[in-house]
DNA sequence: ATTTTACTTTAAAACCGTTCTAAACTACTT
DNA sequence: AAGTAGTTTAGAACGGTTTTAAAGTAAAAT
């Protein structure tokens, strides 16, 4: 499937912009990136777009599931496109996040779920500080 | 210890403003709060401070290990008064979040660390939905 | 006790990531 | 081709947080 596609099946119409944007970010490489990342990239690729249209942008794609927002106490939001059930490596000295594949975690005894709610997703962060 | 004693001991000098924060925070009832919160609270109980110095006093505090903040991709930052290891419920909605104590979750199966890192504190975020 | 020194508090300004505004533009429908 | 609904944009606005620089205070030195 191709990235207009891919735009039309999530109720997206494929403008010009959000080509540009799919180009980048659906290629099947997963990847961390931050609103100003994305604009970076565009520029740097002979394009341009305002930094109103890449926030437009990253949050019709997530709410349409396309890429994800990562959990994490940092100033600035962290997207991922890695939409898959996964988990991260926070190096909390640099931000840097690292994914961990779902099956390299089993979570053995879960709480018990609140009354009248129900388990949407479970995110393990393992925080990380340097050895030495 | 009374605390004035746990500011001293913290390496924290006992200022009236961080007695003031320490006599709200630091009387074992677990919570969670954003540093506007903790003004409201200083200002309705007859005292006053500067936004500033709240949030200088919670930097030192969170320094000092006294308080954590919680990882969460929300726009303000929120602080723990439970230093405990432990995890949270996170209603996505509302941004409520609700401590899981650390014996209701156990972790089988974790990732190989990176190289050249150690683990420095697991944090198990369950995201919850309404049931309807 | 007084002075000195280093640290702390403060109001106000600055900062920075994100959202809003409203006008121009573009994709799709008729 | 015309209409309309959705999109992009620059720039302003917003909101949480940090900085600035001056005044204040706790602890150390005298």
């Amino acid at each position: 499937m191709n990235n207009k596609e891919k735009l039309r099946n999530a109720g997206l119409r494929p403008t010009k912009q959000r080509m540009i944007v799919a180009d980048i970010l659906l290629n099947g490489l997963n990847r961390h990136f931050t609103a100003e990342d994305l604009q970076d990239e565009i520029n740097s690729s002979g394009n341009s777009m305002s930094i109103a249209t890449v926030y437009n942008c990253l949050k019709k794609f997530k709410n349409c599931g396309l890429i994800k927002q990562v959990e994490t106490s940092k100033d600035t939001a962290i997207f991922d496109t890695n939409t898959d059930y996964h988990h991260h490596f926070l190096n909390e000295e640099t931000g840097e996040l690292i994914d961990i594949e779902n099956e390299e975690v089993s979570l053995h005894k879960l709480p018990e779920i609140p009354q009248g709610y129900l388990n949407n997703g479970i995110e393990v962060i393992i925080k990380l500080k340097r050895d030495n």
